[in-house]
DNA sequence: GTTGACTCTGTACTACTGTACGGAGTTTAT
DNA sequence: ATAAACTCCGTACAGTAGTACAGAGTCAAC
């Protein structure tokens, strides 16, 4: 029996990078199911477990908490729950995603300005600051 | 002398909807400025300071810690550094905002059609999930 | 059937981002 | 000039998100 294919806890924290612990620790707090599959006792993880990490990872660095994506990886899970309640909830979800759209077009814009300035000359500089995108005249 | 104006650190965290101890946290961290003005031994802040925590909350909802905003503070008060060095750290800056902008926006595509998804009906639920929408065919 | 690499559980420790608090000093209002 | 409210600094405590490690068990391969 070739074990080769088969994603021990080990090979899914290289494939997906990130430590063992980590892995352990998403399952402690429920962003990861335990694997039904098990090899005696060690996990066996099936192929999607990379990708379902790497989304935890990359909603992470849009400033979202653990137990929020928690909440978002819920709205796939939500077989039992009311589709009201999942609506309800992803339109809350989607009102958050789009202001911090908004907020980081705001930043794109200031530090366009920023490279732009810095092109003409170092005196027009000062009069476009990354702090001020949220100022209403900005 | 009339004293209601100045911004006293407390009038200033009931401003910009801070604590206290985090107006001081960020000064030790160097993300806010002593104030140069002082009443005795208090700090007295400037107006400006309250857009200034407010900024660097938002920025903090977008996913980037307090040292990355640190950072985004020097390009503002970056005068005796040259241009080419604030213009390549705000291109580098720049870089990572267009990318949180794309994730969420594949987030904000997930979300809708699963909020489309459920008004159909719960049957069709099961296809889009938000978990799903880094991967390719998303 | 023993060795080496891997996994198990559990606990302790760390970094970051604050919060809370104690004890002293200062300011303002009365 | 005294009380209430505010500020100072420093240190301790707290929640989040891991990381490290110990000691025992397991698997695979030779």
């Amino acid at each position: 029996m070739n074990m080769d294919e088969s994603l021990t806890i080990g090979k899914l924290a290289k494939a997906s990078n990130v430590n063992v612990e980590t892995i352990r620790f998403y399952e402690k707090k429920g962003l990861l199911k335990k694997p039904l599959t098990k090899k005696g006792a060690f996990r066996i993880y099936p192929e999607v477990y990379v990708s379902r990490i790497e989304f935890i990872k990359r909603v992470q660095e849009l400033g979202f908490t653990l137990s929020e994506i928690k909440e978002l990886l819920l709205l796939d899970e939500n077989t039992k729950s009311t589709c009201s309640h999942v609506s309800k909830k992803a339109t809350f979800k989607l009102e958050e995603v789009k202001e911090k759209i908004r907020s980081l077009k705001r930043m794109e814009k200031s530090l366009k300005r920023i490279i732009e300035a810095c092109d003409q000359g170092p005196e027009i500089k000062a009069c476009c600051r990354v702090s001020d995108c949220f100022d209403s005249k900005c």
